[in-house]
DNA sequence: ATTATAAACTAATACCGTTAGTTTGTCAAC
DNA sequence: GTTGACAAACTAACGGTATTAGTTTATAAT
């Protein structure tokens, strides 16, 4: 049929601003397909199924928040970087709400995919964290402890979880950042 | 027809078992009705649709963790009840992981139903944290730091965000707890 | 015994992802 | 320039999903 000019690099890139413009719920092969003035089962030139494209989305999303934090610490070393990347990783998770959600949606069992999508978070951070006098162990400390405080803080943001009491968000991220600096420095040699 | 002993909690507690056994992923009213021994849309006597029905669900989960939470307090105080709560908190995820992630994979919008989750998980929180001297806004961040914390720190555990490195996780979530109740001190007047 | 109510049903709709098999455009080799 | 291979896009179909509308029928109250 009349050749659209169509790659997996296209397909991919078109799930992703159809996921980001109309959410993760409502996403379908069908829709996607439309979108690419296609008919659905020509995605599977592209694509082996849904769950193997979500987990190319996902990845590019997880290089996406790489960059993010790696433009944040550019020049600033300890705690500069520290509060910045922090602060970036959860600014990229609000304005990209629904494609962070897919990188942290898929599923356990998936592939190899998931092991590469942490790579790319944690590259950064691992590298922020060389600033500090951590021996390695404390370094996988501690950089497991800020993923699991900026995915855990930006969930319950996101999900309304913390508008319970009127009291500032940011300010609660800055006292949670703090402390975990405060630990950092505790664990330096 | 011949009635079946049917109602609401039964369905509900039917769909949790279901969830907990087979897993959120594959679960369906279909495969619900089946267990139950009942056609599908019979279902529709107890439960306005699939979103209401996780609602409950989600809700019926959020009150085992408060009770899980409730009886690592029971007797203790200040630090010791902090790591018994945050403790048991990350032993219910993980023994009931399908259930949890039911809690936590409800959507923004969905019913007022969200609001209801939060307030179960938070109180016995507030009522640990109660034993600190904190004014009533440090109180507030430290419940949502301790919050983001657990369950980010779960999420990344279950998917394997921390297999990464050979580090044990018990101790990252030690050293975590510990910067926790440091800030915690901290923070008291 | 009659009647109202609600429990369970049947039937149907509109989606969804996915597989198999078919047409057809394009590009390379002859 | 024709031929042939390849892959892009197609059509058709299947089994699954949630959901709605309308129907039977068992039970409880009168």
């Amino acid at each position: 049929m009349p050749r659209k000019g169509l790659n997996r690099d296209i397909v991919i890139d078109a799930a992703i601003s159809l996921i980001e413009k109309q959410g993760n719920r409502s996403f379908s092969l069908n829709e996607l397909a439309r979108s690419l003035d296609v008919k659905t089962t020509s995605l599977y030139n592209y694509v082996d199924n849904m769950d193997e494209l979500i987990g190319a989305v996902g990845l590019k999303a997880a290089k996406m928040i790489k960059q993010a934090e790696l433009d944040a610490i550019e020049g600033k070393r300890r705690d500069d970087a520290l509060f910045s990347l922090c602060t970036a990783y959860r600014k990229f998770a609000l304005e990209h709400v629904e494609l962070y959600r897919v990188v942290f949606g898929m599923q356990k069992n998936k592939s190899a995919c998931t092991k590469e999508v942490y790579s790319e978070i944690i590259e950064p951070i691992i590298i922020m964290l060389s600033d500090y006098n951590l021996d390695e162990t404390a370094k996988m400390h501690w950089q497991r402890i800020l993923r699991a405080l900026m995915h855990g803080f930006f969930s319950h943001e996101y999900t309304g979880g913390f508008t319970r009491y009127p009291v500032s968000q940011d300010e609660t991220y800055l006292i949670a950042l703090k402390a975990a600096a405060s630990g950092i420095h505790n664990a330096e040699t």
